[in-house]
DNA sequence: ACCCCTTTGTCCACGGTGTGGGTTTACCCG
DNA sequence: CGGGTAAACCCACACCGTGGACAAAGGGGT
């Protein structure tokens, strides 16, 4: 995989030319590791592996395994592409929040970094800033720009979270697994449970996310248009 | 710790009578290890130590150490204490939210795996029945409360999640910490983060969440009492 | 009463982890 | 050209999850 490496067990800083290893690169080794075998196969020495580099070397860029995981989430974050602004309450954060989704879902494994950890650096304010912005052009002030700000981005985590992580026995659109989890459900005895299995073994991502973006947007454009 | 143990280095099968391990003290055990030294510290072997036995004896009441975190996130959300009800949307859902904020905080560490894990047990079906319940209850069909109840689900675990690992970076009460935080916000130089920077170094997670629920409430009523 | 099988523990071992510490080398600046 | 520093290396440690072999207690069939 790499042409000169390892075997010649070189010792000592590398020459100018070849500095292989920089902030980014292991940020992106560490992606596909992620990409290719899961969160939970993240660790220095894999990183280290993809790099052909021994795993202490990646101290010199980065702060610690948890440092690193960081950095991954804010790479993440930091590389949305948010839209255009158009003027429109609902068709900027709409645009928004499936820009948001995007960036999730096309590196899955590692999305549950970005929505689980707190990140405090300057690449994770930008999807923030967009969000106020359109905010206060609708007339919101400051202060209840913020609070709704922190309801709508825990609906968004919270719906992303459950996407990514939903197992076959959350509940799918293939009809094999429908009918079993239905089965399961109206096993439970709970009335109302019984009542909506149909619909509680039935879940199509996309769409639920559209919903739940849709019933947010009324609420905010109900609040804000009174 | 334990007066008689290790030392007499007894092998085999327990007596009847002294039988220590179970399912439920196993769990129990692990959600001690967990609010001590927080969830990164469980291990086989640290649980097996609370309990003085092998760590792989654990194996024989417990799915590994995945299935062993799955029952600590079950027996936290299957205890929750749902309250009564009293036929009024609002009031039912609001102490429903309360309650689970409630048991999510009394083991804040322990929480995160209830937040992040798909749970499939029955035990887990409660705090969906009694919101189902609700929503039925005000005239909602099937369908479309399965689509709220996850909606609101979905917010409330966002919510829970930023709330319990929110370090003092994100937002505080304290005024030296809000103050600290402020001046790196307005430090980014993005306008609308500048303008809101007052309210965002803020953060008061029981005040929050309540807006949260809140805001979810009115949007709900109105689109049930339309 | 006997025997055997299942259950539920123990111990040993393996390959893997994060990271502290010390060593070696190439570059850069004076 | 010589010294300092940055960036790579290897060794070592304590810990992890768990596979596999073994032991002892209890229960069931004859």
């Amino acid at each position: 995989m790499n042409a000169m490496s390892t075997s010649t067990a070189r010792r000592g800083r590398p020459p100018k030319g070849e500095s292989r290893l920089s902030r980014e690169a292991i940020v992106e080794a560490t992606l596909r590791v992620i990409d290719t075998d899961g969160v939970g196969a993240v660790s220095m020495r894999a990183v280290g592996r993809v790099l052909g580099v021994d795993a202490k070397s990646l101290y010199n860029h980065v702060d610690g395994k948890d440092g690193l995981l960081d950095a991954v989430a804010e790479h993440i974050l930091g590389t949305i592409e948010l839209p255009e602004r158009t003027g429109d309450l609902r068709t900027d954060l709409r645009a928004i929040a499936h820009a948001f989704r995007d960036r999730a879902l096309t590196h899955a494994e590692a999305a549950a970094l970005v929505l689980t950890r707190q990140l405090a650096s300057f690449e994770a304010l930008a999807p923030i800033e967009a969000v106020l912005t359109v905010l206060r052009a609708a007339g919101c002030p400051a202060e209840e720009a913020v609070h709704l700000l922190r309801t709508l981005v825990a609906t968004l985590i919270g719906s992303l979270l459950r996407e990514i992580n939903a197992g076959p026995t959350y509940g799918t659109t293939d009809i094999e697994g429908i009918a079993r989890r239905q089965a399961v459900l109206e096993g439970s005895g709970l009335p109302a449970i019984v009542g909506a299995a149909p619909h509680l073994a039935r879940f199509d991502p996309g769409a639920e996310y559209d919903f739940t973006v849709e019933f947010a947007l009324d609420a905010l454009a109900a609040r804000l248009g009174r």
